[in-house]
DNA sequence: CTTGACTCTGCACCACGGTGCAGAGTCCAT
DNA sequence: ATGGACTCTGCACCGTGGTGCAGAGTCAAG
C-alpha cells in the first residue's frame, strides 16, 4: 500500500494526474484513512500504466474506460460483441500503422517517387 | 481543382478545419483565385486524408508535421535516421496495439481470470 | 505533542485541436 | 449587372486532458 506521490512517481505521471483520473471513474484508491488520505495497491499501479499508454496510442479516457470495463465485467455473457468490436477496430489501427511504417520505409530505400509513397498509404 | 468546402465534405472535415491545418503548415492551396479563393488539387485531398487517419491514430499534428516533411524531403541524405526513429516509435505502437488486442481476445476466450489479461498487455 | 512533509478539496487555469460567428468581399449563372 | 451561394479574415469560444494553487487538515518521526 502507497500513498498518492509515491503512485505517482512509479507511473510517472503527476498526482493532480491521477486525482483527475479518478474524478473520470479510471482508478480508485484500495482505501482511504480516517483522516481522507488515498492508499493504493499494485493493481492501481498496472491501471495508471494502461491508462498512460492506451492514451498514448490514440484512445481516449473515454475509450480506455470501455476497454477497462470489458476487461473486468463479472458477466462475461454477451460481451462477446463488445470485444469483437474493439479488436476489429484496434486492427484496422495496426493496418493503418503498418502502412505508414511500410511507406516510410519505401521512403528511406527508394526517395520520393512521382507518387508520395507516405500519402498513399493512408489514402484508401 | 477544387474549391475549400468541396475538399472539406471529400476529406469529411469541416471547412474551418482545413483552414486550421493551413494555419499550422500542413495543407496549402495550390492556387489562389484574385479574389483570394483557396484552389485545391487531389494531392491536397490525399494531404487532408492522411492528416486525419494520422491523427486518429495518435500522432499529435507537430508529428504528422514531421512524418509529411520527411516523406517530401528533396534533401535524402542522412534522412535515414530519422525515418528509422520515426519507424521504431510506429512499431512500439504495433507492439502495444497487438498486446490489447491480444487481451481482449483473451478474455473473451477463457474470462477474466485472477490476473486481469489487459492490463498485464500494457505493464511493461 | 510538536513539527515538517505530505495530502485533502475546490477551483482556476493551461495547451491542443478544432469550431463558429461577423462583416466584408467574390464568384458565376441568369 | 445583379442575386444568391460561397469565401475571405480575424477573433472568440469549445471539449478534452490535464496542471497548479490556496487554505485547511493529516501523518508519523522524534
Amino acid at each position: 500500500m502507497v500513498r498518492i506521490s509515491e503512485l505517482a512517481r512509479a507511473a510517472g505521471v503527476g498526482i493532480s494526474t491521477v486525482r483527475f483520473y479518478e474524478r473520470r471513474g479510471l482508478v480508485n484508491p484500495t482505501t482511504r484513512t480516517y483522516g481522507g488520505y488515498r492508499h493504493y495497491d499494485q493493481e492501481a499501479l498496472k491501471r495508471l500504466k494502461f491508462i498512460r499508454r492506451a492514451a498514448r496510442l490514440g484512445f481516449t479516457l473515454t475509450e480506455v474506460e470501455q476497454i477497462l470495463a470489458v476487461s473486468s465485467s463479472p458477466d462475461l455473457a454477451d460481451l462477446d460483441g463488445v470485444i469483437t468490436g474493439k479488436v476489429a477496430e484496434i486492427e484496422d489501427r495496426i493496418r493503418d500503422l503498418d502502412r505508414v511504417r511500410l511507406a516510410l520505409l519505401d521512403v528511406a530505400a527508394n526517395g520520393v517517387q512521382e507518387q508520395c509513397p507516405v500519402l498513399a498509404a493512408l489514402s484508401d
